[in-house]
DNA sequence: ACGATGATGAAC
DNA sequence: TTCATCATCGTA
């Protein structure tokens, strides 16, 4: 039987639209306390680009909060949002550029905040490498053809001027993943929240 | 539409 | 040391 590996650090080692484009359809592994393994079809994403995008937690310097970003790819970057959510990122691109994909939805979660909450994701996963080892990582998953992605603005980041408007948002119906032979038959897309 | 809830970063 | 600001979510 096929071995699964991690994905490994050279795919997060890219621009952040392409890496958070290519996350879709792969799965999210969580291994809990208790060492059970879970895995999780990562089916909503966004692109963070670097200290030129305005919607980008590097956009106005390093900070002790947002340096991981500066470092190599593949490390995750947690931070705690609205004093109650942690939100989960993975690093992507080389050391300097400070970019990052923010893990949006999951298989049956949808939002940010409700599924690290349902993994148990929080702040001491922050500077660990997206590995096997950290009991949090990737792993290839299936492929999503082009037409069953959507590309939206991002969520939540209406000061951020024009940058708020770049659809670097990137999100597949998980209800039409599943089935593989249904790619003719677009589901009913779901309702999303609209900027304010 | 809005309040919960707390870390963060910048100003003072 | 204060203060505004959040890459949200549940309830209304």
């Amino acid at each position: 039987m096929k071995v699964i590996r991690p994905l490994p650090r050279r795919f997060f080692d890219r621009p952040a639209d392409q890496v958070a484009r290519d996350l879709l359809g792969s799965r999210l592994v969580v291994r809990g306390a208790d060492g059970r393994v879970s895995r999780h079809m990562v089916c909503e994403t966004e692109a963070y680009l670097g200290a030129h995008d305005l919607a980008c937690h590097a956009a106005r310097g390093m900070t002790p909060r947002n340096a991981v970003m500066f470092g190599p790819a593949g490390i995750w970057y947690v931070y705690l949002c609205y004093g109650m959510h942690w939100m989960l990122n993975v690093v992507t691109g080389p050391p300097g550029v400070p970019a990052a994909v923010l893990i949006r939805g999951v298989g049956g979660h949808q939002g940010p905040g409700r599924l690290t909450r349902a993994l148990g994701i929080d702040a001491r996963h922050g500077g660990l490498p997206a590995a096997r080892e950290t009991g949090l990582w990737f792993e290839a998953g299936q492929d999503v053809p082009p037409r069953l992605v959507a590309r939206t603005p991002r969520i939540g980041v209406g000061y951020a001027g024009a940058w708020a408007e770049k659809p670097l948002r990137f999100v597949v119906d998980p209800e039409t993943l599943v089935s593989v032979e249904d790619v003719g038959r677009r589901s009913r897309r779901r309702p999303r929240r609209t900027e304010a």
